[in-house]
DNA sequence: GTATCAAATATGTTCATACATATAAATAAA
DNA sequence: TTTATTTATATGTATGAACATATTTGATAC
């Protein structure tokens, strides 16, 4: 019983990148999710058989990622701040849900050949009389959805429709197509869901929600995919680190 | 001569920050920005009579910001990547109006000292029953106020309140404070406007609106601003350019 | 000349220990 | 009831020591 926390120190793996993974996993738990606080530094610590800077050492790392917060007499615990970053090395949807911890759970797709929304053809300048690839997905953690994505994907791509689309998308355009997506331009808007979202995202019509477009470039600077993602307002942030450009 | 690096121990700064603004002005020089290797661990922290654990302590920070690269055997210098090409060049309103060719009106403005915001206290890093200078606009195009802003200083900064607010804010604060803004964390997010900001931008109280707080930082990393903008969402997007860091 | 090996050197990892300090909660005083 | 005061408790700060390990550089052997 109690918690089998388990480090393991003949591995080759350091103790504080252990403890890392760890505390990784703790963070998942719903326990923690809801607030409650980490056990405290010296008794994991004792626990864990490490000491109490190896541990805090973990701890430092997930505290600059914003994952956990960290309080004077307090303790320890899970960021409430569900914040999906901007800043520089932006990620794929998985990606951003590892970090912050959270298991991603699918619960609708949709694939298909369809003609282009108008802001689709307009970015990949083509006729809106031609067919591409749309992906629709809902998404979210367990037994919520919080977000629906709509993808669509430049024709020149040759997907075939059949890949595996619970691999990451930029793993799928990076192994298969040879295609590395790196720039990406964002646009964030609010607005109320309207009937269609607010079905998928289990809210009212009246509700807000936040829009996110993003305008997928490869290295050579060739259009990739649009994608627009409807968020769930009272489950996700959008945070960006910004630096003025001195001269 | 040589290098004048002190610490002074007798101060209420922790060591570890103190060695930290060190380093944030170490790198600021012209040989360490051209690849230059820092002083290594062991002498720097003799130098400056301090352990080498707190000297790591401050270098971790701004390797975990991105500022410093550190490699085993070689050692610690600045790192070449120039931003952060994300959204770097950051602006002021007045200056994003100006950008969009809109021309800014002022419809309300309110000044006075109060207690700070729990999270203005919070990045300042002050009690919150000091008083702090607080600032509230309402701000627009001709007959269309769009966004309700609030903005908090620093106490540190000794504005009098009495400076002309007419004049773009980081304007002021460079010519009369020399404060130079450098970096802004920024959170996006959308709620429903309320009652107080729904009669302030003429929209209904379950209209959405989206949120932008503002975190301003100066060049030497010391909070100066927490400003929190509430946009009529239909008259506002929020854009930004990310790039990926590629190995 | 080239391949191999050893030494030097920077950061990386880990520990044990001690005291400081903010603050929630309990207690005592008004 | 309200207001001070105390106390317990978590993180915060700081030290010093030791050994691990990656990588460069130079010495050695072929």
């Amino acid at each position: 019983m109690k918690n089998k926390f388990k480090i393991d120190h003949s591995s080759s793996i350091p103790l504080h990148t252990q403890a890392e993974e760890l505390l990784r996993s703790l963070i998942k738990k719903e326990e923690y999710q809801n607030g409650k606080f980490l056990p405290n530094e010296v008794e994991l610590s004792e626990q864990l058989n490490i000491s109490r800077n190896t541990l805090r050492q973990a701890i430092n790392k997930l505290v600059y990622e914003g994952l956990l917060v960290r309080k004077k007499r307090l303790g320890t615990w899970v960021s409430a701040n569900k914040v999906i970053s901007g800043a520089n090395n932006w990620l794929s949807f998985s990606q951003e849900m590892k970090v912050l911890g959270i298991d991603v759970h699918n619960f609708e797709l949709h694939l298909g050949w369809t003609r282009p929304s108008k802001e689709a053809a307009a970015f990949f300048n083509i006729k809106n009389d031609k067919r591409i690839l749309k992906l629709e997905r809902l998404r979210g953690k367990k037994d919520l959805p919080f977000v629906y994505f709509i993808s669509e994907f430049n024709p020149k791509i040759l997907l075939t429709g059949s890949e595996n689309f619970n691999r990451p998308l930029y793993e799928i355009l990076e192994n298969d197509f040879n295609i590395i997506v790196k720039t990406s331009q964002e646009e964030i808007s609010a607005d109320v869901a309207g009937i269609f979202y607010a079905e998928k995202l289990e809210i009212n019509p009246i509700d807000p929600i936040l829009i996110r477009k993003r305008f997928v470039y490869d290295l050579n600077g060739v259009p990739v995919e649009y994608n627009i993602g409807y968020y769930r307002a009272d489950s996700f942030t959008y945070s960006i680190l910004c630096d003025r450009k001195l001269s």
